[in-house]
Parts: C-alpha cells; structure tokens; sequence
DNA sequence: CGGTTAATTGAACGCATTCAACACGAGTGG
DNA sequence: CCACTCGTGTTGAATGCGTTCAATTAACCG
C-alpha cells in the first residue's frame, strides 16, 4: 500500500457535495495492488472509503478456511461502512485501486449536512438491499439462476453491451456460494444456448436478454 | 389485525428514552393474529416497527414462488427498518403478536436526539449483521452447520437451557435456504448424537454446548 | 518459446431434494 | 371414549444437482 497524497482533484468523485468535500478536505487518496488488503476482517472500523479507480472485493474467511465474498465495488462507489464496532468483512483491492479514505469521525463532524446525511443513508440503503438480495440468490436460487443473476448485474453497471469481468473464477465462486468448475460450467452451458458469449474469459456479451432474465429468476 | 389503543404502558418497551418516548407519545398498538399480514413486500416505507408480544417474521417470495425468510423477531426487537423507499420483505405474525407501531415521519421528528439516532443506528447495525451472517450462512455451511447454528442463536436468546421455538419446520427451512425434510432430518441426526434433545418438536434442549458450537462452525 | 497460473472439461461421488408414505397431536363430532 | 380429520412433522427410497478429484486446455508473461 501507498499513501499517495492528499485528496484535491474533485473529478474523482460524483458531485455528491458535503461528502465529495468531506473527500477533498480531509480524505487521502491511497493506492493499493492487486490483491493487496485494504482492511482486515476484524479490524475496527474507523475509515470511509470510496472507490476512485480499480475494483473491490468484501470477503470473510470463516474458521474452517471457507471464503465468502460479500461483495464487489466499483468506481464511485462507497465501502468501509459497516454500523458495527469491528468489520465482519475484510476488504481487498481486486486489481490496482487508488482509494479515497476519509476518517469516520470526519464524516461524522459533517453530520447534519443534509446531503452528507443523505448520501451515508444511501450507501446504507444499496447496502442493505445487495445483502437482502445475496440472501435470497443464496438461499433459494439454482447454480444457473445465480450465475445469470451475476451476468446481469455486471452488465448493468456498463452502458454498452460488452462488459468485463474485473474477478477471476474463483471469486465469482467465492460470492455465489459455488464452486468454481460449477461457475465454470455454467457460463459454457449459457454460451452454448447462445444466451452469453464470451470472447475471453474476462469478457463477455450478453445475446439474448430476456433470455438471461427468465433466468435470473 | 385489531387496531387496540394508544400505546401508553412504559413497561413494555425497554428503556431507550427517546425511542421509547416516541413509542409512547406516537405509537399505537396493534395485535395480530397467527399468520397475520403486517406489512406486504413491496409495500412503501412508512411505520417502524416493534414487538411488545409474539414473534414476527419477514420473508419474501420470489416469482416463481420461491420462499426465503429473513429474519425471526422476537420482543423488544425492532423491524422494518429498511432504508430504501418500499420494502424488499414482508412481515408477518408467527403467533398472536402485539406490536408498537410508530410513523417513520414522528421517529425522523425526534431526529438530533442523540438517544434515539443511537436506538436506530443500533437496530440498522443488529439487521445489518445478521444480514452478513445469513450470507455465509447460505452461501458456505452444510445444512448440518445451518441447523446446528440456528438452534444455538435461539438458544441464546432465551436464560434458561430450555428454548422453544415460536416457528414451523417450514419457517425453518425458509430461513435456512433448505427443505423441511432436510431440517427435519438434521434435527433427528443431531438428537440421535445426544448434542440436542426435542422432549416435543417445538421444544428442545442443547445437551453438548462445545459439539454444537464444534458444528456451527 | 517454456513456465506458471487460471479456466475448462470429464467422471465419480455425495449431499440435499423430491416424491411418497407414515406417524403424531389437537380438535371435533358421533 | 373412540373415530375421523386436518395440519404438522418424520421417515424411506430414488433422483439429481453441485461437488470433488483429476486431467487437460487456455491465457499470460517472462
């Protein structure tokens, strides 16, 4: 890990206002290498972070060495924000980030900032409700329904029809709830009905929507 | 569902002050029967939630018809407490419950009390949690591990070693991401090792705190 | 090119599901 | 008091989905 410099380009961040402020006045902006730790599991939480280039992985190793992946954030996206004392999560730079970090009690000297409010409360809210989901995708959907329901949601954060997978197999597998040959051999399987395509093994397209929806279930 | 009084007896919640206050100045009190509705998934936003009496349970029902219970709650929880616009899970009454019922409008009135946006913070920190929990649960324990574990989270609630369990093998199996016949069979599995014991299927005792813990893993 | 890691494919196994039958308890009425 | 029913829970046998283990292929990088 680097510690970079102090935050001052406000493009890297949305104009979210007191919380891009927050950002430029007291955040620093890290950089990480790929695979490189961001916060451990178990650590105390005291930052805020916001992705600024690169992706991020939550994953929790449980006891037995089993790993679950809680999630994956991209640029513009903020993560750290746990409610309790500790991570149940630990954090991990996918490939090369830089990383916008901001101390939860500077955050909380904005407190009463409407906007700065309104933003945490949102980055709570899309947290909660991919938790509420993951819950559900793991509990009571197939190996195809997940992998389809994992294409789409990547898919939908691109704007054209090619997307690309920041996360190798096992990650993938690791946030499914699989393993990785059944990930493996679901992506051949929705290739050769034609529904995805994928050039490489990072990249792919997706054919037939409605398709993949009727899946995704 | 019985629209009963105002809600006027402070013993019932437990002292939180502010939240209680408005409980008490706000709140109405609503009771439930077995089975009863509380509020729909999809349904808007509007009230908080909290259980004087009974057990509620939230879930949520996928198109095809597929079940995943949320959460089990018990009194003196807090619930429907979701951040977004409308809610992803339903709630309903295990049994006949009482419940405190608060506009969400009242509570954010009391908001800048500092006891209250502990109260809340606190139960967005608890489902929080659970959440995180509940995908590991789902996406990396065998349904040995998921029972095991779920007896030990009921057991703790409860003082004494006997607990009894307010919800149905199928409650069960929807909370776990497993069938009932799977539970069912686990749970005998699990008496016939002497690490539980059912005088009844709906009470049970833990005879071997440290294999069950073994196995919760 | 080799060397290394990641991804795919194949075959056998096993855990959980499915489908079906049976047991149990609580309530109801003869 | 017993017979009947209905809801709930248990048990058995067969199936199947996903895993496991092993081998092969593809991608990446020197």
């Amino acid at each position: 890990m680097t510690l970079a410099y102090p935050m001052t380009d406000p493009r890297a961040t949305r104009p979210d206002s007191a919380l891009t402020r927050a950002f430029e006045r007291h955040g620093v902006r890290m950089t990480y290498d790929r695979n490189e730790e961001i916060y451990a599991q178990d650590d105390e939480v005291e930052f805020l972070y916001q992705v600024v280039r690169g992706v991020v992985r939550t994953s929790r190793l449980t006891a037995e060495g089993r790993r679950q992946v809680g999630d994956f954030y991209y640029v513009g996206d903020l993560f750290g924000l746990e409610p309790g004392p500790d991570h149940r999560f630990g954090a991990e730079a996918l490939d090369d980030c830089e990383i916008l970090v901001v101390r939860r009690s500077v955050v909380r000297a904005f407190a009463g900032d409407a906007e700065l409010d309104r933003a945490i409360l949102e980055a709570t809210r899309v947290e909660m409700e991919r938790l509420q989901d993951h819950v559900v995708m793991l509990g009571r959907k197939s190996a195809r329904e997940r992998v389809a329901c994992f294409l789409m949601s990547i898919a939908q954060r691109g704007e054209d029809d090619h997307a690309n997978l920041a996360m190798g197999r096992q990650d993938m597998a690791d946030y499914l709830g699989l393993t990785i040959e059944t990930v493996s051999r679901m992506l051949t399987q929705l290739q050769g009905e034609a529904i995805v395509e994928f050039p490489s093994s990072r990249h792919f397209q997706i054919r037939k929507w409605t398709a993949l929806e009727a899946l995704a279930a």
